[in-house]
Order: C-alpha cells, then structure tokens, then sequence
DNA sequence: CCACAATGTGAACGCAGGCTAACCTTTGAG
DNA sequence: CTCAAAGGTTAGCCTGCGTTCACATTGTGG
C-alpha cells in the first residue's frame, strides 16, 4: 500500500481516515487509531492536540483539494465534465477520505464545522454555476437539489464493492452522473 | 405535524428518527430523545429496552416497508419505473426515517446488522434483477455498482433544503434517477 | 559525555451518558 | 374500596473513553 516508511503523523491520518469511514467517527476510539498506525493510544497525543483535531485534518484536507480542483477546472472549455471527473477521481482514489467527508462533518464542533460548510457551500456553488449553463429548464432551488443528489451518487463509492476494478468503476460513475445532471425529461424505457 | 394525541411509544421512535438522522446516533442522547417526546430520559425506558433497540425499531420498520414494496412492484407491468417510484416516496414521504436507515446502521449491534444486510441485499437483488432487464450492456458487478449508486442518489434527500416542494422534488428525483439508469452512452453536452 | 528534544509507554483521572433503583401518581377491573 | 399495572420522576451507579502525567528510550549537537 502507501505506507513503507511514512511518518507517523501521516500513517495516523490514513488510518484514522479508513477507521472513520468504516465505523464513524465516534465509534473508533483513540486506541484503535493508534494501534492501526503502529503505537498506544496515548501516543497520538504526540501528533495531534485530540480525537477531534484528526477528523479536522481529515476534512479540511478532502475539502481544500475539491475545492482548489473545482476553481481550476470551473473555467475549462467543457467544465462539466471537469467537475464529474475530478469529483469521480477523488471518490475512486480516495475512497475513505472522501467517505469521511461527506459522512462525518457532523461530528465536528459547531465553528469549524460552520467554517467547513462555508466552503462546500463554495464548491457546490461552482458545480451549481456550471450545472445552469446546461439547464435553463431548472430554477434555482431545483439546481441546488440535482447538483447535491448528483454529488451524493458519487460519494457512494465508499459503499460499495471495492472489487470492481477502478477504471470500470470512474466510467460507470462518470456516465450516471452525467446522466443525471442533464436528464431534461424522463428517458423512454426499452425492456 | 404528526403528533396531537399520539401514543408515546410512537412519538419517540419519531423523536428518535428525526433526531438519529440529524445528529446521528452516538452523537443523540437518551435524554435528548426524551425530551423530545415530553417526557424525561429514564422514562424513555418504560418503552424501549435500549438505546439501541429504539434504532433497530427504526432500521426494522424502514427496511420492512421497502422490502414489502419492493416485492410487490418487481412483477409489474413496468417494474422499474414501480421501484423508482417507491424509493423516492419514501425519500420525500420519510425523510429521516429513510436517512436512519440509510446512514446509521454501522451502529447497531453485529447479528441485528447481518440480518439487516441480508434484508438489504434482498431488496438491492430485486433492483438488480429489474435493471438487468434493461441493461444487458453491463457484467453483473456493474449492475450493483448502478443499482447501490442510484440508491445513493435517492437516500440523499436527507440532506436537501426542507424548502423545496415534495412534488417538485419527486419529479427531480425520479428522472435522475432513471436516467443514470438508463445511462447507456455518455450524454451529449449542450450548452 | 552531557543536555535536551522528540517520541513512545503504562497508569490513572474525570466525566459524560446509558441504565437501574426507589418512589409517586393515575387508572380501571373485581 | 382495593390493589395491581402502567407510566412518569429524581437520584445515583458504573462503565467506557478521551485525556493527562510521570517516566523510559533514543538520537543528536555542543
């Protein structure tokens, strides 16, 4: 895998990352962590203030890479599928980051998380940008629901079978996912 | 809502929906839910057994009323566009409910969990095998990657602005939902 | 060789929170 | 009228777990 030689501080993020997206944040205890990293318990003290601090690391890294990729990608001739591709990259890659991200913000204190929030307001604002130059049938409010139903397809990675092989996998995705954001009417069924 | 005169048993386990789903289950106390229902924490035990009962109540109703539904759907004439409709009733129809069911049951005890998932997996057969019909383009372990994706798709409404009207948010849902499907060839772009 | 910083350990502390105990009222059947 | 069952309340027990502490060990620059 990724480990070899890493430094502590990063094989504790992996494997807090793994057991956060496995179980959730509050039922892995510090002990777990540290034992999946190599050490006790106590000992992640060593790396990071508390349990808490962890799962920050964890989120605002997932969320600053979305975030930077998206401003990249936003002003790319066919941005949409910039966005489906990043986005399809980081869920196939990344699987238990993004898991992680997308499932365990709550668990954060009140002011980071609010901090959290202002930014994926901001990337889901790009998608949403992008997504209305394709949709002028939507409103608003309708804009908002497809790009979060679209995100959250692709965030299921996490639950899924992780034998199907990744490029099988990044196709499938990309195609529902384009599928969705741009079905303007319901498609003919052909049994 | 909901409420008025209803009998205590039921106006906790819907506390305990809303509140499971908002928070999360380890993050919600006893007392919390209690309270939510009108009555003190310890009271809560003149009801249920545990904590972790309430969730399997829960998790048990949920996946009873799918699968029933489920079953019933998949000899239709259109069997595919039956289940779609199904799920997305529920997702509007039982927001926290359906997120419950969706996001919480890490927490419940092993052998509760391993006859949930056989149950699961029951319903995600029915899906699979109704998709089959209309996808012969794809090897099976594709068709579990759409079917747990499309599913994904759906259970999101969870975390989607209360504000959009339920019918609006039906048709959204179930055309999304049919096309990523359906989704045989990349869609084309047209901005 | 000596400080001392970095990193790890086992033991223990404190507290949140699930659950139990003891007790009180209301209600309805005999 | 009685008395048991149902359903609440407050006080308190107790376990788990995040965190801290005091103490090794190791490597490194002076």
């Amino acid at each position: 895998m990724s480990t070899a030689a890493a430094p502590r501080r990063a094989l504790l993020l992996e494997a807090a990352a793994d057991l956060f997206a496995a179980r959730g944040y509050h039922a892995v205890g510090i002990d777990d962590i540290g034992a999946a990293a190599g050490i006790t318990g106590p000992g992640v003290y060593r790396h990071f203030a508390s349990k808490q601090q962890l799962l920050e690391s964890l989120c605002e890294q997932a969320m600053t890479r979305l975030l930077v990729g998206a401003q990249n990608s936003s002003t790319a001739d066919s941005a949409l599928e910039a966005l489906v591709d990043l986005h399809v990259m980081f869920a196939v890659g990344e699987r238990a980051l993004l898991g992680v991200w997308a499932r365990e913000q709550r668990a954060l204190s009140d002011d980071v998380r609010r901090s959290l929030r202002r930014r994926q307001r901001a990337y889901e604002q790009v998608w949403r940008e992008v997504v209305t130059r394709h949709r002028d049938d939507l409103t608003e409010p309708e804009i908002s629901v497809v790009v979060a139903s679209t995100l959250a397809l692709l965030n299921s990675t996490a639950l899924v079978d992780p034998r199907v092989p990744p490029d099988r996998l990044s196709r499938l995705l990309r195609r529902m996912a384009l599928a969705a954001l741009l079905a303007r009417r319901t498609p003919a069924l052909r049994p």
